[in-house]
RNA sequence: GGCCCGUUCGUCUAGGGGUCUAGGACAUCUCCCUUUCACGGAGGAAACACGGGUUCGAUUCCCGUACGGGCUACCA
């Protein structure tokens, strides 16, 4: 018995940015895949003119890279059953074929109905007091379609170019069983199910035929998807049936939504930066607005990390491994781990697996990153000392346990770049006396002389010059921390005045007594 | 409203008839380390939605209720 080769796709609708819920789905479909030796597509939904979004495309793609999910065949990269767009493939004919099959083995007929009458109908529907008003069973007979009109009257209208649709017909009193990769087996009652448009007034299929053509065609395995489809998806069965694919349609798993941090609903893009954190992975400028939405790259995230969070968004690998590079998350990931209810998603969190990813990242490599970074915000030339590599991988070293982002290094460990114009007043204020003038000058001139000036020797010189003072360290260390830094906390302070180097501390030493309180 | 799906600490989750005195992580609190702030370490508080079954025994299985979510378009 020969298993079919494990297909799977991402096909998203190019209608924005792709949030973060479509990231995870990919990733899910990508993770499948690549476990069972697999191929990953990426197919583009774009059967919707009116809400094609210039650039979403592009940026689907540009997400998916940044995040390390690889696409084996489809947009961008081609592939045995090209094109993979779906604009594409409606100019091929490809899914009106399959509709003209559908009408001729009379499981769909062609409808007339215009928006205001369908309008009307189910306003009708809703009066006499229908829970659910839709265009079904109930009420084809009373609508303008194929089968209320007769053949004669729908060959007339077709052949006078009258705007038509392709609906699904759907028998009622029928029970529709699917079996869910993760729910397991789900049942449906056909007479909820509506006469779903298969093919649109434009000539485009709806999602509904278009999906299941494409995933037919392009040997999809399995479809795995958000659980917003659940609903839909005896529709799907019934289309594969009457197209004769049974045994060709892939296994369905519904994945559980992500919700918003707090609050009601599922995360959207509308969200946007509104609650605070991005929703998208890359940041997005809407063409037509201009209005900016913010990024987890630009924001600072590693993509290693944000995949990391969203692999563990609805799934767990049964251990207590938290921490996963892809391939770790390919080999660990089965369908099995997916939970079924929706998951809360937590920036909090995705903070934390980014600090743990920082720490692991190589010294040099973020010194690399950062040294733009510091070179703008200090105005630094060049040239300059504290650009060098050796310097600003001291500089990491001291800051990578206190940050979550590179990004705020400079920023939080500013005073190794730059001198202190100001000193925190509440350690001034607490500390400071000028009695204590006299032994900071003693100090200021035994370091002048102190050479090498490393930490040992460093470390020495405090403690000599303090009990040759007779002072105790407890009362001096925060105020040369201060007078050196401006800040009353920060990295290692020996370790910070080692970097600055010895003509820097005894500068700042000399400035910064100037400037205590007589 | 109707249909479908779901419900373990605040959050992500482990576990799925007895081993549960329900485990881990984030967040939170306390202490230790650190003459600072972090990091790190130790510890604490914190959950099986409720009601009925089934069973010798239910967090685990079944039913109902409540609550949450999704869908209810010529959008995906």
């Amino acid at each position: 018995m020969t298993h079919k080769q494990v297909r799977t796709r991402f096909a998203p609708s190019p209608t924005g940015p792709l949030h973060m819920g479509g990231v995870r789905t990919a990733l899910y479909n990508y993770l499948f895949a690549k476990k069972n030796g697999g191929d990953f597509l990426l197919r583009i939904e774009d059967t919707d003119q009116t809400r094609y979004v210039e650039g979403a495309e592009q940026y689907i793609i540009n997400a998916l890279n940044w995040c390390g999910i690889t696409i084996d065949e489809g947009v961008s990269v081609g592939g045995p059953f090209a094109p993979y767009r779906q604009s594409e493939r409606k100019e091929l004919g490809i899914y009106r074929d399959y509709a003209e099959q559908l009408i001729r083995s009379g499981n769909a007929y062609y409808a007339f109905d215009t928006a205001e009458e369908l309008e009307s109908m189910r306003k009708r529907l809703a009066e006499e007091g229908n829970p659910a008003p839709t265009y079904n069973f109930a009420v084809r007979h009373s609508m303008s379609n194929s089968i209320s009109l007769g053949s004669e009257e729908t060959k007339s209208r077709l052949n006078a170019g009258t705007p038509y649709v392709v609906r699904l017909k759907v028998e009622p009193g029928q029970t529709i069983l699917l079996n869910d990769m993760i729910r397991g087996e789900v049942s449906f009652n056909s007479d909820i199910v509506d006469d779903k448009v298969l093919l649109k007034s434009d000539g485009m299929p709806t999602y509904h035929l278009a999906h299941i053509v494409d995933d037919v065609l392009m040997e999809i395995t399995h479809a795995i998807r958000g659980e917003e489809w659940l609903p839909s998806a005896p529709a799907h069965a019934m289309i594969y049936k009457f197209l004769g694919w049974e045994d060709r349609m892939p296994r369905y798993a519904h994945l559980p939504l992500l919700l918003k941090p707090e609050g009601n609903g599922k995360l959207s893009k509308r969200d946007g930066d509104r609650l605070g954190f991005p929703v998208f992975p890359l940041e997005w400028t809407d063409p037509s607005t201009g209005e900016v939405s913010s990024g987890y790259r630009e924001k600072g995230y590693y993509p290693e990390a944000f995949v990391n969070m969203l692999a563990l968004l609805g799934w767990n690998p049964g251990t207590e491994q938290e921490l996963f590079s892809m391939e770790e998350l390919v080999n660990a990931f089965t369908m099995e781990h997916v939970h079924k209810s929706g998951a809360r998603f937590d920036p909090e969190k995705t903070r934390w697996f980014n600090e743990q990813y920082l720490r692991k990242k190589p010294t040099n490599e973020i010194a690399e990153r950062i040294s733009k970074l510091v070179a703008s915000a200090f105005e630094l030339a060049d040239t300059d000392h504290r650009l060098n590599s050796s310097y600003l991988e001291k500089a990491v070293e001291l800051l990578r346990d206190r940050v979550q982002f590179e990004q705020d290094m400079p920023i939080v460990g500013s005073y190794l770049f730059k001198a202190p114009t100001s000193y925190e007043e509440a350690v001034v204020a607490k500390k400071w006396k000028p009695a204590l003038l006299p032994f900071f000058n003693d100090l200021n001139n035994r370091l002048s002389h102190c050479s090498p000036f490393l930490r040992e020797p460093i470390d020495a010189i405090i403690k000599e010059c303090a009990s040759a003072n007779g002072i105790k360290t407890g009362e001096i260390m925060q105020l040369l921390r201060v007078l050196v830094s401006g800040q009353g906390g920060g990295v290692d302070l020996i370790g910070m005045l080692e970097l600055l180097g010895n003509e820097e501390v005894c500068r700042r030493l000399h400035n910064g007594l100037k400037a205590m309180p007589q």
